[in-house]
Parts: C-alpha cells; sequence; structure tokens
DNA sequence: TCCAATAGTATCCTTAAGTATACTATCTTA
DNA sequence: TAAGATAGTATACTTAAGGATACTATTGGA
C-alpha cells in the first residue's frame, strides 16, 4: 500500500464519481441486479427524477464505469450496466457500506451515553 | 462480507463524512503528523479559507472522527486529532486514494486511445 | 501605546446541485 | 383515432455548498 500524501491526495477524483445523491444507489443496483433498462432503473429508484437518473448515468458513462447500449427501436430501449472496470469500485462500496452501518451504530450508541449522562 | 442490498444502502452515511472539498485533505494531514493545531493545518492547507476549516473539523468532531482540545490560554491554543474510532476511516481512505491514482492512469490511456482512433 | 498572534464569528455573495413540470418522437394496440 | 409506452430534453426554480471580506477578544512584547 503506497502512503498517502496529503499534498497528492487522490481521493477527491474517486470521491467525485460515488458523490451524488444518487450515484450509489444507481451503481448497487447495477451490480445486483445486472444490466437494467431506463425504465427499469426509474422503477427500482422511484424517487429520482428522469433528469437526474440521465444525468447520473451520463456521469457514470462518461468515467467509463457504466457501459449504455441503445438499441435502434420504438419505443426506444437503452440498457445499462456496470463495465469490467467499473467493478473496480466494488470492493470501495461494500467497504463503505460496512463502515456507514457500523456507523449508525456508533452513532447511537453515543447518543445513548449522552442521553445517559443528562439524566444524571 | 453482508450483501448488499440497494434499498438499506449505507454507502451514502460514510460518504457524507468524506464528502466535502477539503475533509478528506484535512483527515489526511491528520493522519499523517498526527495532532495539528488550527493555525498548522490552514498552513498545511493554504488555499482553505478560515470558516470553511473551522466547519469541516466541527462536522468532523461532530461525527466523532476528529478530537478538539482546547487550551484555556491566551493567545488561545486548540488541538485537532483523530479518534480512535476516525481511524477506521483509514483504510476506506486508502483504498479511495488507490483506486484515484489508477483511475487517472485508466483516463489518461482511455484518451490516447481515442486520439489514435481520431488521427486515422 | 500600538501591533502581532491565535482561533475563531458574522455578513454577504456566487456557483453548483438538485427538483418540478412540461414537452418531444415514434410505433403499437385498443 | 386516440392513448400508452420508452427514453429522453428544455426551462425555470429552490436549496445547499463554498468563497471573500471584515470583524472580535486577549495578552505579551517593541
Amino acid at each position: 500500500m503506497t502512503k498517502i500524501e496529503p499534498e497528492l491526495c487522490k481521493v477527491e477524483d474517486a470521491l467525485g464519481i460515488l458523490v451524488g445523491k444518487w450515484k450509489p444507489i444507481i451503481l448497487l443496483h447495477l451490480l445486483k441486479e445486472g444490466t437494467q433498462r431506463f425504465s427499469e432503473l426509474r422503477r427500482n429508484v422511484p424517487e429520482i427524477t428522469q433528469k437526474m437518473l440521465t444525468k447520473q448515468l451520463r456521469e457514470l458513462e462518461e468515467e467509463d464505469i457504466v457501459e449504455r447500449v441503445v438499441y435502434p427501436q420504438v419505443p426506444p430501449k437503452v440498457e445499462y450496466s456496470i463495465t469490467e472496470y467499473g467493478r473496480s469500485l466494488q470492493p470501495i462500496l461494500e467497504a463503505m457500506h460496512e463502515w456507514g452501518k457500523n456507523h449508525t451504530l456508533h452513532k447511537r450508541e453515543k447518543m445513548q451515553k449522552e442521553l445517559v449522562k443528562e439524566a444524571k
């Protein structure tokens, strides 16, 4: 493992790709379910607007994380999937998920301790 | 490793803590150099404004990632350090840094391929 | 007596991220 | 003949993130 030099920090590059209210969920869906059509993703993430879904997918495509395949049909059919390269993000997503899960527990414990303190 | 369920995605919890133009750099500095005074951090990250540094540190403190110790002196002295718990983020930061480093290479390669294509 | 140093606040402003809503094209089916 | 499905775009709007600048308190030292 290379030592991290704050001056040449590349964490932000990874962050830039994962950040956004919707990107992690989209990626997790594509990882879990494999190839999905635009409308399937919409149904799976019902709160997201069409504009945002398009935008996030385009950004992920730009970074070579997601592949977009258009079928010349009517009505249109467009399929999205994680690229081979994109799968290299999976361990990070999983690590973050695990950490996040533990963090909610950690916060709960902390809050309870504070409540006990106050109660005295 | 638990399977990630998109519906209960906790990636965002981790993301929420790492996100911000300055948090990763601040954390990397504290991890690398250990305890630092406010003014030392400012000197180490010269582009950051005072307001932002304070804000980011307070947010990290709120999440129990960073500890803040005030010495009742004049002029004031305030020291910041990573908490024991905060260190659990280190592997994730390192993984993201590695991935980010590789990603810049990946993008460069991709761009060169596209340039070769165009040249034909 | 006035300046420098430290660790901040307070106020205003700009830019980016995200939301809401309406609109498009084309073909199939009722 | 009109409605419905798909994968979007276009426009206007709101909210959040971040930046610029000025200000504060306290004390030791020139």
